[in-house]
Parts: C-alpha cells; structure tokens; sequence
DNA sequence: CACGAGACCTGTTCGC
DNA sequence: TGCGAACAGGTCTCGT
C-alpha cells in the first residue's frame, strides 16, 4: 500500500488526531503518551533489536512525536526512534485498549489513556526497527522529492549521470525517496514521458516538468489522505483520481486512448501510448 | 552498473 | 461451486 502520500496522512493522524481506527473514525493523537507495554505478535516484524530487547527498552518511553522520511514512519521517543516500513499491506490503527486485536496486528502498543496502537500488515513484509540513532536505516534514502532544497537541477544533473530507465530509477529510494509504483506511474503521465525512456535521454525541460509532476500527484495524494485500493488502506480518496493506474484499457483523460498496461522491472505499469510516446531511438 | 528472477507473505479476483 | 493462476501499494539478494 504505503507510498509516501500514505505514509504522511498516517503520521498527520498520529501527530494531530484523525482517522486511525479500521473505519477511519477520528482519534486522540498519540504524541506525548507513553508506552505501557509492547506485544510482538509476529517476530519477524522487529527488524531490531531482539523481541525481548525490543519490549524491555520501549516500555516508559514517551512517543514525543511523528515524522515521516520517505516510506518510514519516525515515532520519536524520549531516548529511541522507532521506525516502520508499512512495505505493501501493513497499516496503523488508533484503537481504545478494551477494543479487540485485529486480525492482522503484529505489533501493539499499549498506550497511557486507554489506547493502543496496532501496527498491522496482512502480508508481513512491513518492518520496525527501535533505534538511538535512526541514521544507519534512513541515511540511505534519497532526497525528499517536496523538499524545497531539491530543486530541479539537482533532479536534472541526476538524471543526467544515470543510465537506467525512467521507472526504475524513481522507484529506487535511494535516487529518490518515497515514490512507488502508483505515483511513478501517475508521474510520469502527468510529465508525458515513457516509463522506459533512459535518464540520461532526459532533457533539462523534461527533467523540471517531471519534479513539478511528482510533486503535483504526491501533493494530490496528501490532500486526498492517500489512496485506497482493494481491501487494504480504507479511507483516501486519490484512487478515484488516478490518470492511468490501474485504468487498462479505459481512455486516457487526456486523449482518448486506451491507457496500456506493460511490465517493467516486474511492476505493473501504465501509459497512455499516445501521451507519453517513446522515442524509436531510445529501445524497448 | 543495470537488469531479471526469486524470496518474503497473504488475500482477492479472474478464468475455466 | 471449486480450483488454480494471476495479481497486489515494497524491498532485498543473487546471478548474469
């Protein structure tokens, strides 16, 4: 599920108060409570330290607040960050204690004032991690594509120093952070310019008008709480304003032709051939 | 350096 | 109705 729009409406909700339950009812923030208790339901969801550790050194520290990098959602406690990767179908629920566990939970947080925070993810490919010093995890990440200091020809000169192609590239964290296989797509329509089309080949105009397009859809995403697909991740809205995902066959927005589903880097990916043309010199 | 395949997991949907 | 295949928002590792 969680790409970065995603992500920030979870860490919005945690920080301010909003809908975390699995219906989206608004709830308490959880910033300036403290932990009471940690249970681990699937180990393998604690990337580190050990469980035993994990529930010892978590337990009296206080969530003094929560950010976002990238994909991670930072909860920064009084002496540790605890970090977690939602990967493809992991969520955050805000419930009260004497409500049941979910289905899913794989690691709750027993919460001052009668709450508790489920982190919960069907599939178990979502990680946390308790750490003193978060940098060993996010030091890798790229930039953060709405930073204000990434400025379009500090894109462009990456770009240009890259021979990979256009999809692979913004979907690798450490080029880019955040980005994923929905708002890549909606991106790279929105800037006209194929998914294959080599990074080098870019232009300093494209380049510009591809920043300005990421920074548009993942500013859609946020204003609409993210999208929600499937049965995972209830509550966003931008799922309804897609351009081409997920939108095989329909006619393109913009022109009318079929939108095409293709396979890159063994990711579903959708264009509108018409729109995002690829030029015959740059390959398949 | 870049790419593809396979792992890690479970749930839903689609085609026969 | 049943059943297997395909597919799903992500990332890591390995082999070429």
């Amino acid at each position: 599920m969680p790409e970065l729009p995603e992500v920030e409406t979870i860490a919005r909700a945690l920080r301010d108060g909003g809908g975390l339950a699995p219906e989206r009812k608004p709830n308490p923030p959880v910033v300036g409570r403290e932990i009471l208790q940690a249970r681990l339901l699937w180990e393998r969801t604690l990337a580190q330290p050990s469980p035993a550790a994990f529930r010892r050194q978590v337990k009296g520290q206080c969530i003094e607040g929560v950010s976002r990098r990238g994909k991670y959602l930072c909860l920064h406690l009084t002496r540790d960050w605890l970090l977690i990767h939602l990967r493809m179908s992991g969520d955050i629920f805000v419930r009260r204690a004497d409500q049941p566990a979910g289905q899913y939970d794989r690691l709750v947080l027993s919460l001052a004032g009668g709450l508790q925070m489920a982190f919960s993810d069907a599939r178990k490919f979502g990680r946390a991690w308790l750490l003193a010093d978060p940098q060993p995890v996010l030091g890798t990440l790229g930039p953060e594509p709405l930073d204000p200091a990434f400025t379009p020809e500090i894109f462009f000169q990456g770009l240009a120093r890259r021979r990979r192609r256009l999809k692979p590239l913004l979907m690798d964290q450490r080029f880019i952070a955040g980005l994923g296989n929905i708002y890549v797509d909606e991106a790279l329509f929105l800037a006209r310019l194929h998914p294959l089309t080599p990074a080098e080949r870019v232009t300093q105009a494209q380049a510009e008008r591809l920043l300005q397009a990421i920074r548009q859809v993942l500013q859609a995403g946020i204003k609409r709480n993210g999208a929600s697909i499937d049965w995972i991740y209830r509550g966003g809205d931008f799922q309804n304003h897609f351009q081409v995902y997920q939108r095989t066959g329909k006619p393109c927005r913009r022109c009318g032709t079929p939108i095409e589903r293709l396979v890159v880097a063994q990711r579903g990916t959708h264009v509108c051939p018409a729109c995002q043309p690829l030029s015959p010199a740059d390959g398949v």
